[in-house]
DNA sequence: CCATGTGAAAGCGTTCACAGCG
DNA sequence: CGCTGTGAACGCTTTCACATGG
């Protein structure tokens, strides 16, 4: 049963929003960094991609002003951010672009690499095998998994196909922490359940289905059809914004 | 310039979370229904398809509790969300589900069928194009288009591919009002701006790039590398946590 | 003088706790 | 008695406004 009722509501379930929904509370200690507020980590990197725009243009510094276009949001909310990093910029000038990368790839952990695991070799799984973003990013995908007998064996730009029954050997031999699930719906829970109880603590779930799993692992949720609903939604709205008042 | 700084930080920017940020605040008139706040509107479609799993197990009730479970949130916020629509639950019973799930297509406005383009027939444009649960869900992907002359002519799943062109009079032609932008960030603001000239209301991009809207269309973002860049900061972040105290 | 950094205020969203009703 | 519906409390996020400092 993939939706079985969740024992504790608090399960760090896929909600595609808050991944990880544990805080820490204890005072830290003296060189530590403080868990950023979730909103916040968000944005981050969308504001390192603007710098690599402002970097390609050769600029030394930008502002939060800049920024702020760049990633869509207010400039005041680019400064806070920032400043949650300990912020690096100058009064008066701006931030320093390239310090400001650096500070940002180490804050997202950019500066490790990851081996990613592919689970699930439809149309959608092959796209994000040849997706080349990820190996532009350091995100790796190092193997690929399949049920179907006539896809195991096969190459993805390079990335074999394995059956999903070799998974937990593949992912251990492979030191894959992170995954794609692009399975069908019904069996993305316990597809899952195997990444975890095979090292991965890192999930990008495309299957449309909410996943449980315990809180010290991270999961995240891109779900196509939800997306267009929302977007139906406002549509909607639109359509009977004027059907009301005629004011 | 694909990142042309917004004349007002207001401006519908496509940040991912809050498409239409224009909630209205005039009284309005009887019959007529206020905008669902946008975080219940994003959890109505996880409601929707846990009545469908719940109607395929021949459930003809539903309890906030299982929904939650489901939809992977508080039993609370399931019932504040619903009570939002007027809420057709009955105390000491649950939800009817069948009844629910007419009020949620309703209020989703998925009674209407929307016509899609496709806009970049490259991995990730086609897989979309491919995608089957568009369709089941009254999306049809009725066009697609590239600039490339060796993908135009083309067909992705039975839908033409033309060019980028022709784009402003096939949209029309075939009443099209959402979009799936799936092309090179580069371009990814020129074509959101042709789609919106072509009466394009709603857009999803898969671009790795913010783009700029009038504040009457919606737009959403999936950014699979910012994804994967969040859930390396929840990696990371795990990784230092027993580096600091000892407690 | 200009743009950052930041308290304080305002706005949203979530959760609690319980009244209300079938 | 059980589960919905909801005011009120709480916590997080955004925005404002301005002191601060290169």
């Amino acid at each position: 049963m993939p939706g079985s009722p969740a024992p504790s509501p608090k399960t760090a379930a896929g909600d595609g929003s808050g991944p990880p929904p544990a805080r820490r509370r204890v005072p830290l200690a003296a060189g530590e960094r403080r868990l950023l507020p979730e909103a916040t980590v968000k944005r981050l990197p969308l504001y390192l991609r603007a710098l690599a725009d402002a970097g390609d243009q050769q600029q030394a510094t930008i502002s939060s002003e800049e920024l702020a276009a760049h990633a869509g949001v207010n400039a005041a909310q680019v400064r806070k951010d920032l400043s949650y990093l300990g912020s690096y910029g100058t009064r008066g000038i701006g931030y320093d672009t390239g310090l400001l990368r650096q500070h940002l790839r180490h804050e997202l952990g950019l500066e490790k690499e990851y081996n990613v695991a592919l689970v699930g070799a439809g149309n959608l799984g092959r796209a994000l095998g040849h997706y080349r973003g990820f190996t532009e990013r350091g995100f790796h995908v190092v193997a690929a998994f399949d049920t179907d007998p006539a896809k195991v064996g096969g190459f993805i730009e390079g990335t074999e196909v394995f059956s999903v029954r070799d998974l937990a050997r593949v992912v251990k031999d492979r030191a894959i922490t992170m995954a794609l699930v692009a399975t069908p719906a019904a069996v993305a829970q316990q597809v899952v359940d195997s990444l975890v109880e095979a090292g991965v603590t890192s999930v990008l779930n495309f299957a449309p289905a909410v996943l449980n799993v315990a809180p010290d692992i991270s999961i995240r949720r891109v779900d196509l059809a939800v997306e267009l609903q929302i977007l139906s939604y406002y549509d909607s709205s639109r359509r009977h914004e004027y059907a009301g008042t005629g004011s």
